[in-house]
DNA sequence: TCGCCAATTCTCGCATTATGAGGATTTTTA
DNA sequence: TAAAAATCCTCATAATGCGAGAATTGGCGA
């Protein structure tokens, strides 16, 4: 009760710094804002108080980024004693940091962690040589997204044409069945994943317009395969983004990279040229990747579509 | 068993991967590895299955960055099912990411949680345009420490000069009583939060030449204060930074502007000269973090020393 | 495409430990 | 310095996390 008198004195104000920020964002790219739908699936998860403990830094959203206690309380529907608990824990780990007055946002421990898996990363010793190299050839933009267990996001960006306004920086997510980089990826799991794909998110496939069952589902992705890159513009209109796939060992891909330019006056040969670029250089890096420590099999993130799943 | 087999197949290799990757740094910056010595003092917690569970993303360091549910099972010295479901709560929440064959990695969570944390950042929109500003003035390297809890640690990092090879990108912690972004930021600490450090952290302060008692040590802040700035090279001692604090509120230090240059043939004028830049500079974003929204209190994270963890 | 084997999840009884209410402390602000 | 708000501590109760073994699934080779 108190604590909402608190936050009634200073919320209002935060809320237009961060509605200005999604606003700044949404007018950027006009693309709509996809956080929110690649928040929906993640809440799969049972309960316990470790999911629960998790589950509250997943509050934590740009729109949102200070929680009091109070508001945890009506939010998880637990004490507010449970609550302190749960977020001294997080606070000793350095996932929350308490700000002034009252209240909480994400702590300094993500930074430290992205750090560190920039640090452990091969594909960030290898690819950006290669994109500054292929930074005139492209006038526009490069992203190098990654495939991490079922989610596609950018974890590097490299801008050289300003109109090209690219929400893309790293961290950004993709959703799994949209944008270029995505689908290309994608189209290069292997089977058994793609059925299990199939089985488990049918819906979200037909929406994205790949196909209404499996059969048409597989050839799509067979076709992508055998061009070896992917031409789309399905996430902002006004640009066109080319994907070719990397490969972490023969066969298992586990990144793209995608060559975007703006759409307007971009010719099919144009884009036919973007997409050998875009080949030849995923097949440089890729090389360079299963070579980097020769007769070692990397640590890569894999798929794993839990096929249960898909049963409930 | 089984998994030892698999694991000895791929460990070594990895294990070179990330040697090079240790020495890489080392070589860069003359300073030594600090990460060891701020993940020390973070392991005070209790015991739960939450701490423990968190506890288990403290173990994916850059030296040890994949761990099979074998090597965490000797580790954490609980049964297999319960790693297990351990491991299963952290990739639900993305946390972690398992790999081929077996093990698991950093999941991709982290990548977006410092995407939401950049966004939600006033100082990473105000700071920017004023490190280019700055840039040709310093003619070396700038850092932006932010006041983390009780953590400091690199937020923005802009380079000129190539001698200076500062290993201090974006999420590299310091240590809180070393180098001149930390000791600024502590001098305009409230009085009775460097009472409780003092008592809390005694042996560390006087390990890093603060002071060996409380008056020393409040005076030797004192003196910083006075000035405005500080100009130290105790962590690369071939850099020499001049930093000065940034404040979110009047009296309220937040975070700090650090100037590098190399620390050869740099005259005690020019140093004073680097310190008046900083202090206007600072003072600037200053007013545009407090005027970022008229009439607003920010979010900003505070330091806590609990004075009980004094006593024990 | 099928089948095998390792990797992961599930089942269930038991015991540890998380929970909530309210009071004690600490932190912060005036 | 003192008052108010935020945070933490204590303790009895009951929920739920734990471990061992069985059952299942997913990944890889033929």
């Amino acid at each position: 009760m108190r604590a909402a008198v608190r936050r009634r004195a200073f919320w209002p104000g935060l809320r237009g710094f961060f509605n200005f920020l999604i606003m700044r964002e949404c007018l950027a790219s006009n693309a709509p804002t996809m956080d929110s739908m690649t928040q929906v699936s993640r809440s799969v998860a049972g309960d316990s108080s470790i999911t629960r403990v998790l589950g509250i830094l997943d509050l934590f959203t740009p729109e949102t980024s200070v929680w009091t206690v109070d508001m945890l309380v009506g939010r998880l529907g637990v004490g507010r004693a449970t609550v302190y608990r749960y977020v001294r824990a997080l606070c000793d780990a350095g996932f929350l940091v308490p700000v002034a007055g009252a209240g909480y946002v994400l702590g300094p421990r993500f930074i430290e962690f992205d750090r560190s898996i920039r640090l452990a990363d091969p594909l960030l010793h290898i690819v950006p040589p290669v994109m500054a190299e292929l930074r005139d050839v492209v006038n526009g933009g490069q992203l190098l997204c990654a495939f991490y267990g079922l989610r596609v996001l950018t974890v590097l960006q490299d801008k050289t044409d300003p109109n090209i306004t690219m929400s893309m920086e790293r961290g950004r997510p993709f959703p799994l069945f949209q944008g270029s980089p995505s689908r290309v990826i994608l189209a290069h799991l292997p089977t058994y994943q793609l059925r299990n794909l199939a089985l488990n998110h049918q819906a979200e496939i037909a929406a994205a317009g790949l196909g209404e069952n499996w059969a048409e589902f597989r050839d799509g992705l067979r076709a992508i395969r055998r061009a070896g890159y992917l031409a789309a513009s399905d996430i902002d209109k006004t640009l066109v983004g080319v994907s070719a796939p990397i490969f972490h060992a023969p066969g298992a891909v586990t990144a793209s990279l995608c060559l975007v330019r703006t759409r307007d006056g971009l010719t099919a040969e144009h884009q036919a040229f973007l997409g050998g670029v875009a080949v030849e250089a995923c097949q440089r890096i890729s090389a360079a990747l299963q070579a980097f420590r020769p007769g070692e099999a990397a640590a890569f993130p894999i798929s794993r579509v839990r096929q249960a799943a898909g049963i409930a």
